[in-house]
DNA sequence: TATTATGGTGAAAGCGATTTCAATGACAGG
DNA sequence: CCTGTCATTGAAATCGCTTTCACCATAATA
């Protein structure tokens, strides 16, 4: 492995100079085209594991998803990939698989070591959590979940809950059951569901909190919460879900239970997932920017990083959305 | 920031003896003692920088990918996730976006420098990829392709897809059309669409060249196609797509150019998509083990990274498949 | 008793960059 | 001619760890 020294020797200089070269510091005219070409001639490219040690920056950003194989957290990556590629920095994926306290374990692992940045896709956010964040050594952008005194990229999760909510109300004939997902997940869980029953308040309707019930994500659970409301109470007649992916389960149980293409018009979600959308032509759902989430907090992060001394970057920064199909 | 030397000094000890008891050197009983005290008082934790300049690696594994947010994608990556975590290492992804020059760019950057091996979730091997592969400074395995004389885990496509089109042929009332991709991607591209032109002809069907149509892995370049198709011919009956997503596209055309539902028996797919099945109870389509084959693929390589001097483990896997709904 | 092994030990030499520092020569102003 | 800037320069000091090496006990062998 060619080194520093080496080019230095090459084009008679110090590695010094060469270093300087490279990052733009005094250095003649001459002596720079020589160590131009000396590092063109040996191929030269310097170690950043030194440079690391030197700087202590890596130039990596450590990001946090609670399960990659999801469109809504591939699509955010997708949008921190971007940026970070665009502006020199590489992403050290980390998976807990819905494990929250595997998040804090990461946040410890990445701000000890290697990372200059984190973002972190939250769910849940605990009092742990919390402070966790608050000491943490590197800079750090939540994407999904508001935080007080946190930077964070996120969508008013309870205000399209509400206008979907008021939006629906009029339209359905028989109750309203919903499937939601832990409410210690304040987005998704708490935001959405009491958004959505305000909504429907608003609208004169009302969600009986017995047709109210709880899925984790999964397509297999908003299948049977579905399976499970539509036999319980024939009347039930609309069931909104807190994402796509568990409104997909319910379409099926409407399928199976009701007949098929029963359930297109009888049930919402959050997300607009594409595949969803093409299949059913669409049924009402909220579009979020996920990638545009990813992209804001990226930035967000990397100009605090870059940034001439103003701690100006790190700040709350809310997306909007969009009611689709109502 | 407490550092080794601090830790030996409050210990008692050298700080090579620290670094002996971090790594499992020769160590006394009663100094590993001290030095185990030490540590947890002062709550030290060793730069990962210095120790990848002073030994050379850096516990990093780069994966490229060509896009993220992709179901199939997205499981591979969480296989790879899984393992990497389990086995003390940590994951750098670099999201191509489907341009496969930036497969070698990214290539180029990460065996010049921090990482300890690659996974390559590839598509398309051009020449420049094997000259790439076969030059690289670190061991590397891909997934999804195979290549001569490269680790690799795969999917044996054109027997699925000979399979696939053996079983639909006789189902078929009237003319069949294929929606493909790439031919450079040898495995997704050339082996699905001979594979499966093959297994109609070996039960007596057959594919005419003109209704083969060529998509680029999208929901909406599979509706298009599909459009064009169905509209082009009327006696075009079966639409097979090679990857499920495209699927997903021609079912949205068959809905609306032949009626609502009526692409459930008429599209085939691959891959088994989650969202598909439940929507439509299942199209005909090939399952395969994605998350396993992330899992294969980082087992193998952290095997012969991890291995003692046994270059026993790069060599080639090919992983089973399975027929659906047909 | 003389001689090997064998478990333990710390000083010191790197790993490959960046950065401080003192020194240089050139040049403008007084 | 002297002095003060100013752009350039290379030697050398880190950054924090791992690892060789020479060396010391002590135990095992001859």
């Amino acid at each position: 492995m060619v080194k520093m020294k080496d080019v230095a020797e090459l084009a008679g200089v110090s590695s010094a100079a060469v270093s300087r070269y490279l990052n733009g510091g005094y250095i003649s005219a001459d002596k720079a085209e020589r160590i131009k070409q000396a590092i063109e001639l040996t191929g030269y490219v310097r170690s950043s594991q030194a440079r690391a040690l030197r700087t202590g920056s890596t130039k990596l950003i450590g990001v946090i998803v609670p399960k990659i194989n999801s469109e809504s957290v591939s699509r955010i990556t997708a949008g921190i990939g971007q940026v970070l590629g665009r502006r020199g920095y590489q992403m050290l994926l980390a998976n807990t698989d819905n494990a929250p306290d595997r998040e804090l374990e990461y946040l410890d692992l990445f701000q000890n070591h290697p990372v200059d940045g984190i973002v972190l896709v939250a769910t849940m956010i605990t009092d742990e959590h919390r402070r966790a964040i608050d000491s943490c050594r590197v800079p750090i952008v939540l994407i999904g979940q508001h935080v007080e005194g946190a930077a964070c990229v996120y969508h008013d999760d309870y205000e399209a809950a509400f206008e979907l909510g008021r939006a629906l109300a009029g339209r359905v004939d028989g109750k309203i059951a919903y499937i939601g997902v832990s409410e210690e997940d304040r987005a998704a869980g708490f935001d959405r569901r009491r958004g959505f029953e305000a909504g429907l308040r608003a609208a004169g309707a009302v969600l009986d909190p017995s047709l109210i019930r709880q899925g984790s994500f999964t397509l297999d659970s908003g299948y049977r919460a579905a399976r499970e409301l539509l036999s319980v109470d024939p009347d039930v007649s609309f069931i909104a879900c807190a994402t796509d992916t568990m409104a997909a389960g319910a379409l099926r149980a409407f399928d199976e239970l009701r007949g098929v293409g029963e359930g297109v018009r009888r049930v919402s979600g959050f997300g607009d997932n594409a595949f969803l959308r093409a299949l059913t032509g669409g049924i009402p759902t909220v579009h979020y920017g996920y990638l545009t989430s990813g992209v804001e907090a990226t930035n967000m992060l990397l100009d605090a990083l870059d940034g001439e001394e103003g701690e100006s970057g790190l700040r709350t920064l809310k997306l909007g959305h969009q009611l689709m199909n109502v």
